[in-house]
DNA sequence: GATACATTGTGTATGTCATTCACTATGTAT
DNA sequence: ATACATAGTGAATGACATACACAATGTATC
């Protein structure tokens, strides 16, 4: 069972759905890309914000840890979002090797300027559909992510 | 109708809807990628292949209109492909400016196996999941998508 | 305490993707 | 013939991401 290598073609009907997923997501990174430009963000910064805006202020390593990326490259990215102002700089309190990332008030404010945006643009998106469907639509994203993440580690240990 | 600004909140009982639309497309096309990476294709350079497969040999103005960046920028993603064999250039029969992009056999082999591997893997990734659910589940895509277009434009145009 | 090892951040070099601007060669219309 | 539009590319630039090397600091071990 779970294995990728066995399947019974559950879902004959649809030859493209994957293609059509394909699509989707990349609508939908586009139209978040667009949202995050008009704010000065781009995706690679924008995930560190928020990121510090979600779990507080953190180290360099811990960031890059949670995004998936080197640490020198965590490096760039602060480098930017400090320059343009969106986070600080701050010296760990126990450790003086790390640094605390942490955003400034226009980073804050910004933060939660896109965050309201983003939600009004959802009732949007999702207006008029029954409830049961946005719910059922969410299940499936959230039972696909789960099957993704299986097939990547099945390929990964090949 | 169809105002952004002007929505009866259709859908309260999701706050975090499009942040978990959010994190589904990031997965997406991770999983996209690292398909595409096994085949020595990077998404930008896989678009390019695909509309090749899909639409026959085209001129590199074509393709960048198709894609939605700047001829430039084909050239380079074009580079890139006809150093790594996936690629032809060859005259346009009746335009002397114009390159025609083709796929070589290489190139074909790879695409095909490509869609081989996606269509497996669809399968699985949908597998037990009740048809009328993935039905709506791609229905729902559509919806969302028009939308996000929508906003698009309305943004914009602002 | 000294030694060895691990960890944090960064300089340097490299590569991909994407842009703008300038330019040549060619097509097209007047 | 002249003017304009189009196709592709060179040069320069910038964001994102990597690998490798290195200094500074923390930690464990003898």
């Amino acid at each position: 069972m779970n294995d990728i290598h066995n399947v019974s073609t559950g879902c004959p009907a649809f030859p493209a759905v994957l293609e059509r997923v394909f699509g989707f997501a990349a609508s939908v990174q586009q139209y978040m890309e667009a949202g995050l430009a008009e704010h000065g963000l781009s995706r690679a910064r924008a995930t560190v914000v928020w990121l510090v805006h979600r779990g507080g202020p953190q180290t360099q390593r811990e960031l890059a840890r949670a995004i998936g990326v080197t640490a020198r490259n965590v490096t760039a990215l602060v480098d930017g979002l400090e320059e343009s102002g969106f986070v600080r700089r701050t010296a760990h309190p126990e450790d003086r090797r790390a640094l605390l990332v942490q955003l400034t008030d226009r980073g804050s404010a910004v933060t939660a300027g896109l965050a309201a945006e983003y939600e009004r643009h959802s009732a949007y998106l999702f207006a008029g559909l029954p409830e049961e469907q946005v719910r059922q639509f969410v299940a499936t994203m959230d039972t696909v992510m789960v099957r993704l993440a299986q097939v990547a580690t099945a390929t990964a240990n090949r």
